[in-house]
RNA sequence: GGAAAGGUCGCAUAGUUGGUCUAGUGCGCACGCUUGGAAAGCGUGUGUGUCGCAAGGCACCGCGAGUUCGAAUCUCGCCCUUUCCGCCA
């Protein structure tokens, strides 16, 4: 969301934006729906103000009849134009939560993910004497993750972490978490159960709400009890990743700037439903309906140059993480068309995954500037004691199985063991150093 | 799952026979006086949003409808929170 004045201004840059992003919306219709509505708004303005002056009148004396006429009639005019004006607001919502931030000048412009550019490589793809396995088998010999009993228990997409496994899931966890905190990151673990206005705020859903959002969240209908006839409704809804729940943390706040920036890491189950992504990985552990996350989010002031250092500073934190585990990975620099409508500059970092013969996302890393906080009403007060919206920035820290996967075919040795990153072990039952039969 | 209470401009509260509430008071906060400096004390100010160059207007007392010339105050629906009991991690 952005400010209607800003809007107003920057009408050009705006559209070239929502082209460059394929995003389709119709700003001249905005612009006039904008000012029909602040029309409407005057005038009914000035039909109230004559309406308080007619009640304060009759505070003082009984009011005449002639006084009632004319209030019934002021009152029919009121209704009249609130109903126009409801319907041009809803219009007009709809119009304003489509409307993208414009990116950063030096990102590129392209129509899709075929266009995003490599910034960096780190690290060179293994080679090996043997015939790797991918891992699934890995993962099968070693016992420690078990799919088909997943899919009998959770369906499509399920899985059970088992033995050096679920060690494993769990040492990356709190590697990811230790590290954040050491960088001082204040550690949370947020709720993954949240209200609608949480999802909306983050920019999760397209439109205003649920319904008009496309895939990937997942709508806990279980309030949907009939009770003395009547259905008792409860709208809450799951997280895909910690970045909603720790952004709304300070919704509706007016924050100091001197507690500015503030940095989250955030430990949660996330959850996908990965509608619309049939067909796409199926199997193993790339694309999953459930997994645990370590997540970083920063709130700054309204200041492009710190939120792009912060930006930097992120992913500079997951670089760090790669490098210290030992994965091969690359960075790369978003285009316009792979963006979503918030986003100001992304990068996605991505760790060699021998299996997949190439590279594979493990991270993303972007800045909204105030298009997160804008929906969900965080400000803070600078020197002047002027209020303005904070800047929003989130950055993956470290995915649990996206690891596991690069870390198990990376890793892996000719009789089939696997060696544990050095920096893993210290969270290993036993300080294990490797995983094997 | 059962029962009850409640949502007022940062926090705490007043306000429920509809009109003097464009919301009072206390705390907090800001500025000033006072002081060697501070505290206390005193004085002034202090909600949010929106339209406007401005003066100023309008909206907001959880949200939404309704009754009325007029609603924080009455009616209905919804949301949320809290407490107690029960069950349970």
């Amino acid at each position: 969301m952005l400010d209607i004045k800003f809007i107003r201004e920057n009408v050009e840059a705006i559209a070239e934006a929502a082209k460059n992003k394929n995003i389709k919306i119709d700003l001249v219709k905005l612009i006039e729906i904008d000012e029909e509505r602040r029309k409407l708004q005057a005038k009914l303005d000035e039909i109230r103000t004559r309406k308080n002056e007619l009640a304060k009148l009759g505070q003082v004396s009984r009011p005449t009849d002639e006084q009632i006429g004319e209030g019934k009639k002021l009152k029919a005019e009121v209704g009249k134009i609130e109903e126009d004006l409801n319907k041009i607001n809803s219009e007009f919502d709809e119009l304003m939560v489509q409307v993208p931030t414009i990116t950063a000048k030096d990102v590129p412009v392209g129509k899709d993910d075929s266009e995003n550019i490599e910034i960096e490589r780190e690290g060179d793809p293994l080679k090996f004497d043997f015939e790797p396995k991918d891992h699934i088998q890995l993962a099968k010999d070693l016992d420690i993750i078990d799919f088909d009993r997943g899919v009998k228990v959770s369906g499509y997409r399920g899985y059970y972490m088992k033995n050096e496994g679920a060690s494993l899931q769990m040492a990356l966890m709190m590697y990811a978490m230790d590290k954040l905190t050491q960088k001082g990151f204040t550690l949370m673990i947020p709720p993954t159960l949240v209200k609608e206005f949480v999802l909306f705020g983050s920019g999760y859903f397209s439109g205003k709400n649920f319904n008009e959002s496309k895939d990937e969240i997942y709508k806990i209908a279980n309030g949907e009890i009939e009770v003395d006839g009547k259905t008792n409704k409860e709208n809450k809804f799951l997280i895909g990743t910690a970045e909603p729940s720790l952004l709304a943390y300070h919704a509706g706040e007016i924050l100091e700037k001197k507690n500015l920036p503030l940095k989250f890491c955030g430990f949660s189950p996330c959850y996908r439903s990965e509608i619309g992504s049939y067909g796409k990985d199926t199997k193993g552990l790339y694309r999953v309906h459930e997994f645990m996350k370590v997540e970083q989010v920063c709130l700054c002031e309204a200041d492009i140059d710190q939120a792009e250092k912060l930006h930097k500073e992120m992913l500079e934190i997951s670089k760090e993480m790669h490098r210290e585990i030992g994965l091969p990975f690359r960075v790369l620099e978003i285009c316009t068309g792979d963006m979503s409508a918030g986003k100001y500059r992304m990068f996605d970092l991505e760790a060699w995954m021998p299996s997949r013969n190439g590279y594979g996302e493990t991270g993303s890393a972007s800045n909204f500037l105030d298009w997160q906080s804008r929906r969900l009403n965080v400000k803070y007060k600078d020197e002047n004691g002027n209020k303005k919206y904070v800047y929003m920035l989130n950055n993956t820290a470290i995915p649990s199985p996206r690891f596991i996967i690069a870390i198990l075919e990376n890793f892996q040795q000719a009789d089939g063991s696997v060696i544990i990153p050095e920096v893993l072990r210290k969270w290993m039952p036993g300080n294990a150093n490797l995983i094997k039969n």
